[in-house]
DNA sequence: TCTGGGGTCCTAGGACCC
DNA sequence: TCTGGGGTCCTAGGACCC
């Protein structure tokens, strides 16, 4: 029988690192990627930002009295997507099966390669080295016999890492790594489990299951038990199911005229099902988000018995959804757009039996799509984001 | 410290059906 | 008429991750 074996691999500080290849003279600078508005965030921290006590999701505000000659770029996703293919492409020549998790991180199946590539150390060895020589891009690689064990070490030794648990380490390992940073649990399980009594990993360990359940959930009990044994839980193994597509923006200003969240909400209709087009997906549920000055948040969505088949049908179902959270006057921080319940095809899930008059919006939509693939110049929905 | 944007998964209640 | 149980779908909110 073959012993299993995965990879994480996580590309280091990504953003920042791809940005430091492009200007090489930002290598001397303490490095953020995000936005300046006062509203915006860090999205990415070099490891120098890092040494000043800076991460992402930290506000810039508070990134920049950490370090106020901070140099903060704004975010190339298009520049990152680029990088992370030529990665990816390197990573499939590892392994017949990498399974990308996000923009900079994968999991290889190395079950059985070593006749390729020597022992799993060996080869988490060369594949940095490549990855390395060929992009200029330092990534950190966890190796374990499941998915769960490669990712924590993959976090374990960073950046430059090369962790590899092996099998009879794992609670070793677990207990190493500690109840703050298992992967899954957040601040609020994370305060849970405090309030239960529980310390360390050990402390967990000795909940059986059902006690678990009682206590955090059905699911998170099933979770803990596993993951504190350094078991793999599942989580990362689901292949594609319903999947969904989403925007949303925070105003630099609030905004309190209808007219204007009507335009962002007409902006972000086309910008959605675009998407949708451009993946050759359709949607069943139009959904919106709306957050106001005090932070409070709605969702609101609907699952309309015809099918969801233009930007124009998105945008009268958003107005719909707006009108039933917002009234004149009311300042709005943030508003949001998405599509859900996303499946495969380009035709809806059941035929009609006569020709929506929304098909034909569809198909002048796709030719829209079409044209701007190719940089053609055409009419787009006002894009006010940041902007009143 | 006044808190981005894009996702996935889980929970709980209600509607509706058998 | 004071009342079961299971299954599925929808909705809203929230935890968590990068």
């Amino acid at each position: 029988m073959i012993e299993p074996v995965y990879f994480h691999v996580d590309l280091d500080a990504f953003y920042a690192a791809v940005e430091t290849l492009d200007h090489p003279e930002y290598a001397d600078e303490v490095l953020v990627i995000g936005g300046r508005s006062p509203r915006s965030v860090v999205a990415a921290a070099s490891y120098k930002a890092r040494s000043y006590g800076i991460h992402s999701a930290m506000p810039m505000g508070q990134a920049l009295r950490l370090c106020p000659h901070l140099l903060a770029v704004p975010p190339r996703m298009e520049r990152y997507s680029q990088e992370s293919r030529r990665v990816m492409a390197i990573l499939h020549r590892f392994s017949p099966s990498v399974q990308q998790i996000s923009i900079d991180e994968a999991f290889l199946d190395m079950s059985g390669t070593s006749r390729l590539f020597g022992l799993p150390r060996e080869a988490g060895a060369l594949l940095k080295e490549t990855v390395k020589a060929e992009t200029g891009l330092v990534i950190s690689v966890g190796i374990g016999s499941n998915r769960l064990i490669a990712k924590m070490a993959s976090d374990y030794d960073k950046p430059d890492g090369l962790c590899r648990v092996s099998p009879s380490k794992h609670l070793a390992f677990i207990d190493a790594v500690g109840l703050k940073k298992l992967w899954g649990v957040g601040k609020v399980t994370q305060r849970a489990i405090a309030e239960a009594g529980i310390k360390t990993t050990a402390d967990l360990r000795s909940w059986d299951e059902e006690r678990l359940k009682r206590r955090f959930g059905n699911s998170m009990g099933h979770f803990l038990y596993l993951a504190v044994r350094g078991e793999d839980p599942g989580i990362f193994s689901e292949e594609a199911k319903s999947r969904s597509i989403s925007t949303e923006t925070t105003f630099a200003d609030d905004i309190t005229s209808e007219e204007l969240l009507h335009q962002v909400l007409l902006s972000m209709s086309h910008e959605v099902m675009f998407r949708a087009l451009d993946e050759k997906v359709m949607a069943r549920t139009v959904a919106i988000k709306v957050r106001y000055p005090d932070f409070t948040t709605y969702t609101v969505q609907t699952t309309p018995t015809t099918p969801i088949l233009s930007a124009s049908q998105v945008y009268e179902h958003a107005k719909a959804l707006l009108a039933q959270r917002w009234r004149a006057g009311m300042p709005v921080r943030l508003i949001g757009v998405g599509l859900h319940q996303v499946y495969d095809g380009e035709r809806p899930l059941q035929e009609e039996l006569f020709e929506d008059p929304h098909e034909k919006e569809r198909k002048l939509e796709q030719v829209v799509l079409e044209l701007q693939k190719k940089g053609t110049h055409v009419f787009k929905a006002t894009n006010l984001k940041e902007r009143q």
